[in-house]
DNA sequence: GCTTCTGCCTTACTTAGTACGGCTGGCTTG
DNA sequence: CAAGCCAGCCGTACTAAGTAAGGCAGAAGC
């Protein structure tokens, strides 16, 4: 059938094979997925074969993180910054919408890859060129920062469905409320988040442009 | 040498007594040490007969978040709501801080404790009592819980000593850099991070009153 | 006094990470 | 061309952790 002269039984293990089947099965089937063993029979090989071309799970998780930030857009030169940064932040939460389960690990992995170290750099950069203080430049940065990961990090541990999925789970928890508890919850959840054109995402704007005007007029005061 | 008549061998195992040895284990040693068969030991137990005061071990850790929420200091009756939600924030930042481990855990917990959900009523109370319409309330809702737990998710994961441990932690770091990359990164360890009288903490009032003056404005403008 | 029930224990299974040493086939070297 | 070496993979086994199933003993009630 195949050409007897390759038929290539299997690809050499490599730790970049290793990490592209890792981020396929996480994204499957979830981060919870990616062990050992399981990495193992993906790749037609036996656990400990692993332990040859990456140092343990920790590492692999790492590979992970940094795999994910280098999927953040870099947007196109000669923007104003505030621009730039605001094009950056949206798509590190689209890759981050893309790859759920990379969020809780995006914080708490020491030893930051190539990638991410870039991608820190760059919007610092960018910061800097555009005129900002030192000091207001890691204001912006730690600012911008946990707004984006904390919007994510939300995002992640809702449903998967979309708006609609979360008007359901809002349904869902308003049925287990003893009755006259929490009357703002069930305010939000039936007369807002239940209502037709709802959309969690579109906060993530709001509170994006809040920020970044606000780093702008403090740039402005020269602050 | 005890007076034989109560000897009290052990305190009869409850719930709450779990929960009470959990949280001391994480504030002691670390959320990874909570473990059934550490809990017992502390309780002078054995593992499983844990299991017939709580279902399992994520229920203890759902406890351990709620009692975490349990913690933020309700702010005086009276105050704008825009002080009052201030207030909140601060509070539950330094709540987070007092527990590094429990910011995680934070997100990514399904089923809500009782404070947990008082919490967030009285917040969204909070906001329209202040005047702002049911969708600006879900869009201060939604970001500013974002920016606390994104800005309590980057300090935990940060060295336990404070700001000079950050510094060292930088400086740590440069060292690993190959030498010309990430140029930024470096400006900011060594010409701000080192230098005195820096402090990450402030950013998070930086940003926090970014937000609220935000919302402030959307309110004013009737959004 | 016997029953029942509550509270704790015993045993054992499962999943995961990974330390340690063995085997083998292809490439280097004489 | 043959011998050997070494990179790459495998087998075995240990540890830690969650938890399912049923047993036993002392206290409370009939």
């Amino acid at each position: 059938m195949a050409p007897p002269a390759e038929d290539t039984p299997r690809a050499p293990l490599t730790r970049d094979r290793v990490l592209e089947t890792a981020l396929g099965v996480a994204d499957r089937v979830g981060v919870d997925a990616v062990t050992m063993r399981r990495l193992a029979v993906e790749l037609g090989v036996k656990p400990m074969s692993l332990y040859h071309h990456v140092p343990g799970k920790d590492a692999i998780l790492d590979g992970l993180v940094d795999r994910v930030f280098a999927e953040i857009d870099v947007p196109p030169e000669g923007l104003p910054w505030k621009d730039a940064i605001r094009l950056r932040c949206l798509s590190a939460r689209a890759v981050l919408r893309r790859h759920p389960w990379a969020t809780p690990l995006l914080e708490g992995r020491t030893s930051p890859g190539p990638a991410t170290l870039h991608h820190h750099d760059a919007v610092l950069s960018c910061l800097r060129r555009g005129g900002l203080s030192l000091a207001l430049t890691a204001h912006a940065y730690a600012v911008l920062d946990s707004f984006v990961y904390g919007f994510a990090l939300q995002e992640a541990t809702l449903p998967s469905g979309g708006d609609e999925g979360i008007a359901e789970l809002a349904e869902h928890m308003v049925e287990t409320f003893p009755a006259g508890a929490y009357p703002h919850l069930v305010e939000l959840a039936t007369h807002h988040v239940q209502q037709p054109g709802y959309g969690f995402s579109a906060s993530f704007e709001f509170g994006l442009d809040l920020l970044l005007d606000g780093i702008e007029a403090a740039a402005g005061r020269r602050l």
